[in-house]
DNA sequence: CTAATTAGCGTACCTGACACGCAGTTTTCG
DNA sequence: CGAAAACTGCGTGTCAGGTACGCTAATTAG
C-alpha cells in the first residue's frame, strides 16, 4: 500500500520515488521510457491506439514486460497525464492576477492542443503528481498578492481548471466528431433544425434558428471556438474580479 | 446517409423518424425498449457495465438482435444520452435571466445526479436530439428578455452548458475515485503533500499546504463540492451580468 | 557457490464489439 | 393464391485488447 517513505503507492510512483530493489536482474526498461513511448503513441495515433501491445512494440519489448513496471493500463494513463503537462509557464511577478490567470489558461490550452488525448483521461483523485502540482502552484502564485484566504484561492483555481478542462474536452470531442463526419456541423445540421424545431414548442430555439445562427458551412471554425472560449473565460474571470472587489 | 425526410440518418434516429419498413417481419424490439434497458443498466451498474450482451440480457433477447436497431454501441450511447435527459424544467416566465439560468443549472445537476454515467458519454456533434434541444431551448428562453443577439445567447448558454458538464464530469470521476480508494482523499494525501511540496520550488502551493487547507479526513464532502460548484457558477453568471450591463 | 529476488516474456483466458449468414415472418406482386 | 422480396431474431465465429500465471535467466546477498 505505501512506500517506506510513508507515501501512498500511486503518489510515489508519479514522483519516481519507489525504492529500487538491490538484488535481482537489472531492469532494461524504465517507467520513464514506458511513459514516453505511450505519449508518443497517443500523440501520433490518439489515445485509442494506446494499447499495452502497441506501447510495447514502440519500445521493442513484449507486452507483458510492461506489467513489471505498471500495475495496469490505467496506472500508465496517470503517468502519461502527469508527464505530458511538462513545465508550467513563467509568470512575470508583477503582472497581476488576471493577466496571470489568463496566461496560465492559455498555457493549459497550448499543452492540451499538443496532447489532445489528455482531456480523455479520467482523474481518480486530487492532483498528486509533480507536473500537475507544479501547474497548481503556478496558478496559485498569480493570486499571491490578493487578500484571499488560501482555501479561497484553491477554490478559484480548481474552478478555473475544471472550467478550462471542460472546455477543451468538449473542443477535442467535437474536433474528433468533425473529422469523422464534417457534415454534422454544416448546412445539413441547420436544415435539420429548421425542419425539426417547432417554434411553438421551442420558441427561444426557434428564434435562434430563424435568425440564421447555424447557417454556416461549418460550425466548427477554429477561430469561433477560440473566441467563444475567450468570452466564457472572461465571464469567469469577471466573476472572480467581482468577488475580489466585494471582499476588499 | 439520409432519410426520405432529408434528415441526416443519426438525427432521424434520435427523433424516431426513420420510416418503418412496410414488408417483412414485425419487430418485437423497439429502439425505445433498447434505450430504456440500456439506461436501466447504466443507472444500476454504471456505464462500464453497459455491454451489448448485458443490455440484451436485460431485454431477454440475444446480443445480435440489438444490431438490427442500432448500428453500433456508440449509437446506443447517443440514444441513451438524449433519452435520459427527460424534460427540462418549467421556468416561471418573470423570474429574470439569472434566476432562470440558476434553476436550469440545478436541474441539469439533478438529471446528472440521477444518471451520472451521462457525463462519460462523448459528444460527436452539436446538440441534435429532441431532449438536448429542448434543454437548449429552455436555457435560451431565460435570455429572451435581454437585448442580446441570438448568437450571443447561444454562446452564453453553450458556455454555461460546457461549464456545468465539466464540473459534473469532474465530480463524477472523483466520486468514483473516492469510492474505489477513499484514502487518496484523506489524511494520507495531505501528509504526502506536506512531504513532497518544497516551499522553495512551489511557494504558493506550499502556503496552501501549510495553511492546512487539505487537512481533512475527506476532501470529498458532498456539501463542499456543492458549495464550490455554486461559487464558480456564480462567477460565470456574474460575468454574464457584467456583459449585459456593458451592453445596455 | 547457492539461494533469494527480480525482469522479460510466452501462453492462455476472458470479455466485448461486431461481421456474416441462416431461418422464420410478413407483405407485395404476378 | 403462391412465390419472391423484405425484414427480424439469432447462433456462430472472429478479432482485439487487458491481464493472470508461471517459466527462465540475470543478479546479488550471504
Amino acid at each position: 500500500m505505501s512506500d517506506e517513505n510513508g507515501l501512498p503507492a500511486e503518489i510515489a510512483l508519479l514522483w519516481g520515488l519507489r525504492e529500487m530493489p538491490r538484488r535481482g536482474r537489472k531492469p532494461s526498461l524504465t517507467i520513464t521510457d514506458i511513459t514516453r513511448a505511450a505519449i508518443e503513441v497517443a500523440d501520433a495515433e490518439g489515445l485509442g491506439a494506446v494499447s499495452m501491445a502497441r506501447v510495447a512494440k514502440q519500445l521493442g519489448n513484449s507486452t507483458m514486460a510492461l506489467y513489471r513496471h505498471v500495475k495496469s493500463k490505467d496506472e500508465l494513463f496517470q503517468l502519461m497525464s502527469d508527464a505530458a503537462v511538462e513545465v508550467p509557464p513563467e509568470i512575470p511577478p508583477d503582472s497581476g492576477w488576471r493577466a496571470g490567470l489568463t496566461l496560465w489558461t492559455h498555457s493549459v490550452r497550448r499543452v492540451l492542443s499538443r496532447h489532445p488525448w489528455m482531456a480523455q483521461i479520467p482523474m481518480h483523485g486530487p492532483p498528486s503528481g509533480p507536473g500537475n502540482l507544479a501547474w497548481l502552484d503556478c496558478a496559485l502564485g498569480t493570486l499571491a498578492d490578493t487578500p484571499l484566504q488560501e482555501a479561497e484561492k484553491i477554490g478559484i483555481v480548481m474552478g478555473l481548471n475544471t472550467f478550462v478542462q471542460g472546455n477543451l474536452r468538449m473542443s477535442v470531442q467535437l474536433m474528433a466528431g468533425f473529422r469523422e463526419n464534417p457534415e454534422a456541423f454544416g448546412r445539413s445540421y441547420s436544415r435539420a433544425l429548421k425542419q425539426l424545431v417547432d417554434p411553438r414548442l421551442m420558441p427561444a430555439l426557434g428564434r435562434v434558428v430563424a435568425a440564421g445562427v447555424f447557417d454556416y458551412d461549418s460550425l466548427y471554425e477554429e477561430s469561433d471556438v477560440e473566441a467563444d472560449f475567450a468570452l466564457t473565460l472572461n465571464f469567469y474571470l469577471d466573476g472572480v474580479a467581482a468577488y475580489l472587489a466585494r471582499r476588499s
